[in-house]
DNA sequence: TCCTACTCTTAACATAGATTAACTTTTTTT
DNA sequence: AAAAAAAGTTAATCTATGTTAAGAGTAGGA
């Protein structure tokens, strides 16, 4: 298991001592997951946080009439998990799949748990981390209720260059809130501008 | 200044004993707002996270055409800040703006990271609150995406039974993303059913 | 207490985006 | 390589929501 990758990652939010990288390192369970295969499933409660090494994933959740929305993606250096549900052991609503083979670190709550009472300095890493992630989320509601379709996917674009190409257009039609038709009509638009 | 609000507040997170009581307490700067005061203004840093102790805010941005799109509110024993700003120490794009006369408890940056130093217990205090926050918010956003502005505004009454008389459904429609003239319209819609 | 500014509602008309369905192209699986 | 599945596009039609404007009701500040 090579646990570099997650290493680096925390690094940069505070460097990790030997101890530090060792009690990580006894927590960590790798997984491999092929295209197409969930991680969570509604009605499961989300057991892990996962971190991924390689590949790509979206969370998402289908509605009544059985319509997906999508409501992250995540790729290489990034988390996944339905915290809301992780946290208070309840069922989740969410789906977790991936869109490509994929290799994720995964962590339970307990040993979570254990890891911020061992080293406070998880606590640092993982508030800075969800500040972070909340503040990203905060721009995405603003963005929600206050501009149309296209800027909403003219920005998605800007903000996600390393994804753009690497998911299909129905993927990002269930990400900014519109139907893969009228994605289609925004970017015929785009394109004879 | 009666600082017994922010410290039950805090114990609900976890218990303080009296040194990091009186570190709190050196470090809160109280003030009075009166109603339509602006604590933040679009390109201000956010030099201050305020917690709530009575009253109410908005939080907004004003788009190109000078309209307003409510991104939060804040009621007695909640946080109001431009996280973003906070951080970042870069000017904000967002207003707060007090909607009732309040009374906050402010903590600048600078005395925010020193208690995090001193006493870690913060670091994770703040990361159980953000992380609430950002579940919130990601429920914020899936309905954003997935729901009607009618779902999405029984939801709100639901959610916040404390803040819907307490203003204006001008204010209520720019949190859903509406109009004050298509909320009005869904209000009438629902009392016929 | 009055005045002014805001709030709420209604209605006619306009538009962004959804729906349905059909078809072609591309990607994935076997 | 073939078959199957998914992605992308187009167009016609429909619907949720926005816009503009006007009037009545309410509340906050002087």
């Amino acid at each position: 298991m090579n646990i570099t990758p997650i290493v680096t990652h925390f690094s940069n939010y505070s460097p990790l001592n030997d101890s530090e990288v060792l009690e990580i390192k006894s927590k960590l369970i790798e997984k491999k997951v092929k295209r197409r295969q969930f991680i969570l499933q509604e009605g499961d409660v989300c057991k892990h946080i996962s971190f991924v090494v390689n590949g790509c994933f979206k969370m998402y959740k289908v509605d009544a009439k059985g319509t997906e929305h999508n409501l992250q993606f995540s790729i290489e250096n990034g988390w996944i998990a339905d915290l809301g549900s992780f946290h208070s052991e309840k069922p989740s609503e969410l789906y977790i799949e991936a869109l490509e083979q994929s290799t994720i670190l995964q962590i339970t709550r307990p040993d979570l748990i254990q890891l911020y009472t061992n080293f406070p300095k998880f606590d640092r890493i993982f508030r800075v981390l969800i500040e972070n992630a909340f503040v990203s989320l905060q721009k995405r509601v603003l963005q929600n209720i206050s501009s149309t379709a296209e800027e909403r996917y003219l920005d998605f674009l800007k903000t996600y260059p390393n994804l753009f190409n690497r998911i299909s257009n129905v993927q990002i039609a269930s990400y900014i809130g519109v139907t893969p038709e009228f994605l289609s009509k925004i970017r015929k638009s785009i394109a004879t501008k």
